[in-house]
DNA sequence: CACTCAAAAATTTGATCATATTCTGGCGCC
DNA sequence: GGCGCCAGAATATGATCAAATTTTTGAGTG
């Protein structure tokens, strides 16, 4: 991969010319939400920073951002790694994703536009298609792209931010989960959802949410928890 | 105020020389967080830089740490600032420290030792003094570390987490509240939680938790919202 | 003749890089 | 197995370039 230097050409070809640090930062989290980097592996500034074709500067700035998000840690001496999540985190993470995504779900309900409604329905159909094809990268994205779209809807930008967050810290974990199980075994908990939703349905749209999520915790924690 | 410069003395005075870029983060963490930044103030990285007495790297990359924890907002263009909150975004993050802190009270109950209750007993009594004394910073700082000497205790690094990010969105407008209502109308909700928390009652403790929140949110939306 | 609006210079500030310095961790040696 | 040296990586600096804001200035108009 390869970060786009804006260098001579003025009349930018389209994308309004985002500083570099900003390039990286999306780059790095792209990677990290779709589980291109695997728990545990060791994130290098100066790796990176080859890897993009970027300086030190832009490279640390975005590294520092992700750590803050909790999507990377910053282990003591100086050495940054991806973070392997505990028992004890992913039941946290869990709680607190619970609190806010079904309260973001139930929000959402009840201002969803019917042509919303239709977008989520292909996007979910687009993840479906994922799963049937193996395709674990696409279901990945269309899943985040699922829960993004929805969130946007709930006219709550902080609880949206929140939530952005918190799905860093398990990126890396559900590629492992698709890594072991592939991608067959993941039931589409999204259709109870969208139903609650096109008839606005706030409280039964916090309950399918709830057991969404509750259903991706407990796969990760399978993997977590490796003695049968 | 002025960063310690960790130079030629090795034999450390005791401090463990931590890095140029993590002294100026909490500088600035504990500025934002004590409301000795003005919601709305412009933030300048040669500013900063030139008034902890630090190079530009380091300064650049703790703001992009309080830009990531919602300390400080990115102004589209260049320009950084401390956040004005808005009513809506006051609503939401009532609403996740409601769902985060009341739990941390709730686990916190269930482990607190008479040693713990101890402490925050004191805290408490310093905090008393700081309302007295109309010692407004007293009072911030004492009320900080009664919730943050709490929620350690509740063996939930994750949400403990969490929660520091979240003082740091309102913190700037505490500050504005004791600007302009001093200390002395600051009631002290903490007796209940207390007595909750030394009899081990963890419902009680939530309960009390999530009135000092409220209590604290209604606080600052009557200063928000200047019409009579 | 004063006033307004706007354009352009100047200053302030941010973004990036190349480089020097310091520290960590590993590897060979005793 | 412990201790010191070495490679590599992170930290930090200051310079340099670019962008944005502010100030200045000037022409036109009432």
């Amino acid at each position: 991969m390869n970060v786009v230097k804006n260098s001579a050409v003025k009349a930018g070809s389209g994308t309004a010319a985002s500083p570099v640090h900003e390039q990286v930062y999306q780059a790095l989290r792209a990677r990290v939400l779709f589980g291109e980097m695997a728990p545990g592996e060791a994130v290098t500034i100066q790796g990176i920073a080859a890897a993009l074709d970027a300086g030190m500067t832009p490279v640390r700035e975005a590294i520092r951002r992700l750590i803050s998000d909790g999507a990377l840690v910053f282990q003591g001496n100086r050495r940054v790694i991806v973070p392997a999540l505990t028992m004890d985190d992913l039941e946290q993470l869990g709680f607190v994703r619970k609190s806010i995504e079904t309260e973001l779900a139930s929000r959402a309900a009840r201002r969803i536009s019917p042509l919303l409604v239709n977008e989520l329905e292909q996007i979910d159909g687009a993840l479906d298609d994922a799963i049937s094809n193996g395709d674990v990268a696409g279901y990945l994205a269309q899943n985040h792209r699922f829960h993004t779209a929805l969130y946007s809807q709930a006219n709550a930008p902080v609880l949206a931010d929140l939530a952005g967050r918190l799905w860093l810290r398990f990126g890396p974990s559900l590629r492992v989960v698709c890594g072991r199980f592939g991608t067959q075994n993941l039931p589409d908990r999204h259709k109870d959802l969208l139903a609650a939703l096109s008839r606005q349905d706030a409280d039964a749209a916090a309950m399918a949410m709830a057991q969404d999520i509750d259903q991706g915790m407990e796969q990760i924690a399978a993997v977590l928890q490796p003695r049968a």
